[in-house]
DNA sequence: AGCAGTTTGTGAAAACATTCACCAGCTGAG
DNA sequence: CTCAGCTGGTGAATGTTTTCACAAACTGCT
């Protein structure tokens, strides 16, 4: 089995995304290329990013609709529940936190923290903002696998470093710096100014170079 | 000059954001070798990414900060402000509105649409929600290029669709479903909750096969 | 049973992205 | 001026991801 990309990764999630829908469509099969039209892809990227893990359809058929979402459930490490503190308790800490959507794909906050003495004790929730000092002493009961970043750039690293060091095994950033943790610790990035940016490269770029191919969304 | 692919796109903005830290710091010069190091990657993708744009280094010198920065912030289309709308006033929409990121990097929120009566008419850092209704007649002088949708899946397509006829060029989704716009609309998609499916499936592959690379981050 | 019509799984090819390696150009010291 | 020490730009090499194309496997019809 090869190294999976991280573009594989992504795209099994929405893969996940779109079987769920189907399946409260009540359809039972589905080929790769009904999968791969939902997307704006190939079909054979979806054939490939599946067969990375199995063989998982029946030719002629195509696959089975839940039987395929419980593999991609398992695949993901899904048919679990993660806990998840959420790191900063500002505009998109807060909302984050507030989220439904995390709780419905299996990601429970179970804690909030913020350095700002106006926030802490707050709820935001359900869940009372804790001191960031307080941290490895929560960490120590409340048992969060997970971490979501969202203080202002210039305490990301910092908060980081003391994720890790409270056993934390991932972190999702949202501060927008690239930040270094251990081997060990899984890290993604998400940056929504840079991807304004993007935005603004591709159209200023159209405007500069009127025949161009565009690129890939 | 090759097409330009999102991750070079994606660096450009990190060493914009770099620049902007070394420039504050009051260095006059930086080599690819240092700007690489702040961002985890080789000098040589440093030198590459740049080259497609033009020569702005200097042999045995490097980049002149302020210089190299002006580039870029030109490259970025970063030399103008963009008028962006948000729909959706949820949560996320109302955080992506109050956030100040987006202001500091030339980003104004000049509308926000939300379709529940109950959230029209307040106001979100300083614009009073509209109804979705409204947009193409708010459109036709708000004058927005830009548009961040932050609304449940169910509407994300259909917002897009009337977002493309109000004439905006670029739309950044945060909703969880692959959007279809006209290929002359420029399209980003952020989906927090798959990130977290990607930690996810990273701690869970480590856990089943222990002797493996890990993905780069 | 045989055949037409699908659709998967997968090596091989193609496209794309990153890294290497080295020449050219620059500074500053002597 | 010359030389040592750096550093950028870039073609070539390497590595990675996507796409192609086709044999194999399945259904349903006659």
């Amino acid at each position: 089995m090869p190294r999976i990309s991280a573009s594989t990764v992504r795209r099994l999630s929405h893969y996940y995304r779109v079987l769920e829908e189907v399946e409260a469509e009540g359809r039972r099969m589905i080929s790769s290329r009904r999968l791969a039209e939902r997307e704006g892809i190939t079909p054979a990227q979806v054939r490939k990013d599946l067969s990375y893990f199995g063989s998982f359809g029946r030719r002629g058929l195509g696959y089975n609709v839940p039987h395929l979402r419980a593999e991609l459930r398992s695949i993901l490490g899904l048919d679990r529940r993660w806990r998840v503190a959420v790191v900063g308790a500002g505009n998109i800490g807060s909302a984050l936190a507030a989220y439904r959507g995390f709780g419905t794909q299996g990601f429970d906050i179970v804690a909030v923290f913020d350095r700002d003495p106006a926030r802490v004790g707050q709820e935001v929730n359900g869940v009372t903002v804790r001191d960031l000092d307080e941290l490895p002493a929560v960490a120590a009961h409340a048992h969060f696998e997970l971490a979501v970043i969202a203080t202002p750039v210039r305490a990301a690293q910092e908060v980081a470093d003391a994720l890790v060091a409270a056993g934390v095994r991932g972190i999702l950033n949202f501060a927008p710096r690239k930040l270094f943790v251990p081997p060990e610790v899984a890290l993604r990035n998400v940056d929504m100014t840079m991807e304004l940016e993007g935005l603004s490269f591709d159209l200023t770029q159209v405007a500069k170079t009127p025949r161009r191919r565009r690129a890939r969304a």
